[in-house]
DNA sequence: TAGGTTTCGTATCGATCATTATGGATGAGC
DNA sequence: GCTCATCCATAATGATCGATACGAAACCTA
């Protein structure tokens, strides 16, 4: 996983994750049917393992944009975790790919598009319970922070510390609507 | 150029590179040397043709908050014009790459840290002309934004319209201190 | 027009890719 | 203790990578 989520599903070549694993050819095969289901195992395991902050801050009984600055803050330091590669691997994995690697890229697409979806659920619901003006784009503001996690992913690659990238999800934050102009609109 | 923001260094062959020039490998490596070298002048090209938004927009003599909003509504159109490819090259190009072209992510690297200390630079321009408060944290802007653009990249990668890009360069602006706030604080 | 040179496309190079066939070692059965 | 079957690491496979050596065609000179 590490390998992948450093060197994308490309440019990972079997070798070496064979050092990597201990393993020989053989056993990776049996093991894994062959490269892409490999990369598919890491994926979900990188779901599961590295970015539960995504599933807690979206799914936390705190207000709607509490739960987004845990969003945001949560992906500052999960992009920086110190002795993991930089960044997250659902856009390091490989975000350009040769022909031959399509399906790779449009399953990353796939992972990238429910991050994108779940936000938009939760600012939805968000507006529902009357935290966000009624007359807020959730589709936008969806696109908004996911491009905002996005970014922080490739400052982070670039070797933005976690300090940076709390400071830019702050910064983040701030074009969210305040606090007073919630709970419903003035008319009616 | 085209093939190399589709695909990516790596994932661009010769191959591709010579059905679409037209030209045959000998041909190639006699005029660009080698596919590397290659790379970078199509980089250069890139930088030349494709992202003059970006030199346009910080360096017009309008108020700094109009040059940043010049700058992002520029980049929702580079990034989504039809018949290109979606995104930035300088992402594009190689953001996870192989331990051999571990030269190449490093000039792209350069490329994009060029486009942080650029903004940078603007807003400390705009700090000591008076247009942004004295207390502005210039870096964290400047990475803000260029995480913001970064993310606009993915983005249209993954699809996105340029009206979505308008839009969510707008909600990104709304991070920037606003008008009033400025022209020196109220202290002494 | 004949000769010599230069140019240029084809075919091939070694290296590496993901993947799998093969032979030797290991352990069970009697 | 000997035979046989099973397993597994090494070695090889076809494909493709970036890069180049060779042969043919073309052109300029005499």
């Amino acid at each position: 996983m590490h390998l992948f989520w450093e060197h994308g599903y490309e440019a990972t070549s079997l070798a070496m994750l064979r050092e990597a694993m201990g393993l020989t050819p053989p056993q990776i095969y049996n093991a894994f049917t062959d490269k892409e289901t490999l990369f598919r195992k890491a994926l979900e395991r990188y779901h599961q393992t590295e970015i539960g902050f995504a599933l807690d801050a979206l799914g936390a009984p705190v207000p709607t944009r509490e739960a987004i600055r845990r969003l945001l803050l949560g992906a500052a330091e999960a992009y920086s975790r110190p002795g993991k590669p930089g960044g997250c691997l659902f856009i390091s994995g490989g975000l350009a790919t040769s022909p031959q690697a399509q399906a790779i890229a449009d399953e990353l697409k796939t992972y990238r598009k429910a991050s994108e979806a779940a936000i938009a659920e939760r600012l939805a619901k968000g507006k529902a319970i009357g935290d966000l003006p009624e007359g807020l784009a959730v589709g936008g503001f969806a696109k908004y922070l996911t491009g905002v996690m996005n970014g922080m992913s490739i400052q982070a690659r670039d070797g933005a510390s976690v300090e940076a990238l709390r400071s830019l999800a702050q910064i983040a934050l701030a074009a969210l609507p305040v606090e007073g102009q919630n709970k419903a609109p003035s008319k009616e």
